[in-house]
DNA sequence: TGAAGAAATTGACAAAAAGTCAAAAAGTCG
DNA sequence: CGACTTTTTGACTTTTTGTCAATTTCTTCA
């Protein structure tokens, strides 16, 4: 009897998330028909008129699964960072001493950057108050949630260096600050790399290359223990690389 | 006769200049009114209709002023880039050693920032691709003039530093790529801070001081000679403010 | 001064995309 | 099967951009 109302109750999840598989599967094929759009035709090819064509469906289908275009982007932001707070989560429990942690935060973000490209577009289309302003408070504050605990990830392991008595912060700044200005560099740069597509003609051969080097001084500077030199630098950025992140695509030695 | 022909010649200029200056004069309050609204209501607020009706005048009218909206976008982010390079300028040409002159560089950000919020977001709204990629070539180029020659000015300050062995790069960096750490490091601070309001509940308690003390470290570790102390930073900094650019409202000595 | 011509303004209109919703189709279950 | 729920559909409304022929305003010159 009971095993019976089991197996019904089973059969009739079975059959509920059957209907509703069809409908995840669709959400999940409008999601990457929305990035391949994206990342081959950009922005402004990317209305959700042309997403219905491109799935052959109705508008008004698409509207069934989010309210707004967005809506959908947001959505697609917040599954991107995700994936990042995943491999800053992988970075910061890593073993070895404090630096050497934070020196696989800055693997994770140089492999995002380069295996991920559609997640950091996604990323910063979103931060734009013409997108930002117009999601539900529901999905910004996943956003946030989020992006908080990426900070608060980094800014652990700078407390850990401390606490190690590798690293002393000079008064008048703290862990979090200290993480803002890793992240506005690493970030900041990605961006301006992306927006700005003529770098390479004023000088600039590798955004990769000016990140770390630009981190890993910065930390140098703050005197946390220990110090590198470039070369150090490149080789444990790529053996940290393979030891945390095996199933990705290893980072050149010489950041390109 | 050539006395007459001069001055006719005058006066047709003078009407026709009379003309061209009242259309002139609209512009200037067209964008003043359009950057009113972007500061007061945001981004979304910010359309053609809005514009013409705030300005008494019809659509069409607007439209003989810029193609289309991104246009006028970016013509108020080629002032506000124009008036950065102005700044740098300023910054790159004062008296001191080269780590001095760089300070310099950082203060003229800093007030950029405080000083002229409209400015700053005028130029990242300008970065979106929907914006950009709408805009005439010439225009792009206009800005992306100014972006390049900001970049110059301080790569120079980093050759002369260079040359004047204060410092001294590790192989396989530039100067423009130790120009692009910096000035991501800034830009990213300021774009994350404007993007994301919650910054206080994470505990950071000012975006200033986090690039102030990003930059110093990132600069001490580069081995930028004379190396200062975050109290050196703060005083020389405020000095520096002061000396070279007088007339603007100064820096708070803790930044806050 | 005033008439002819040039330049600028206007607002109705076309175009494009977002977003809505009542009716139809598909699916569920006793 | 038949009553019911859920989902899809596409025509429709709305909103905003961008256009342009007609009109007004300004300039020039006899």
């Amino acid at each position: 009897m009971e095993i019976d109302d089991l197996s019904k109750k089973n059969a009739v999840n079975a059959k509920k998330t059957a209907k509703q598989q069809k409908i995840e599967l669709r959400e999940e094929l409008l999601v990457s028909t929305a990035g391949q759009i994206l990342l081959t035709e950009g922005f402004a090819a990317l209305s959700m008129e042309r997403l219905a064509e491109e799935l052959n469906t109705a508008k008004g289908t698409i509207y069934n699964h989010y309210p707004n275009r967005e809506e959908l982007l947001l959505s697609m932001a917040v599954t991107a960072i995700n994936k990042r707070q995943e491999m800053f989560d992988a970075a910061s429990t890593s073993t070895g001493r404090s630096r050497e942690r934070m020196l696989a935060v800055g693997a994770a973000c140089e492999i995002y950057r380069r295996n991920y490209p559609l997640h950091f577009v996604v990323e910063s289309i979103v931060c734009h108050a013409a997108i930002w302003d117009r999601c539900t408070e529901e999905r910004r504050d996943l956003m946030r949630k989020f992006e908080h605990r990426c900070m608060a990830l980094v800014a652990g392991i700078v407390r850990s260096g401390i606490a190690d008595g590798d690293l002393e912060l000079p008064g008048g700044i703290n862990p979090e600050e200290m993480t803002l200005s890793l992240w506005a560099l690493t970030f900041g740069s990605y961006t301006i790399d992306m927006t700005s597509p003529s770098l390479k003609d004023i000088g600039i051969d590798s955004v990769h290359r000016s990140v770390r080097m630009g981190s890993l001084h910065m930390l140098n500077g703050y005197g946390w223990q220990p110090l590198w030199s470039a070369e150090e630098h490149g080789d444990r950025l790529v053996r940290v690389c393979q030891t945390v992140f095996p199933e990705e695509t290893p980072l050149p030695h010489s950041a390109t």
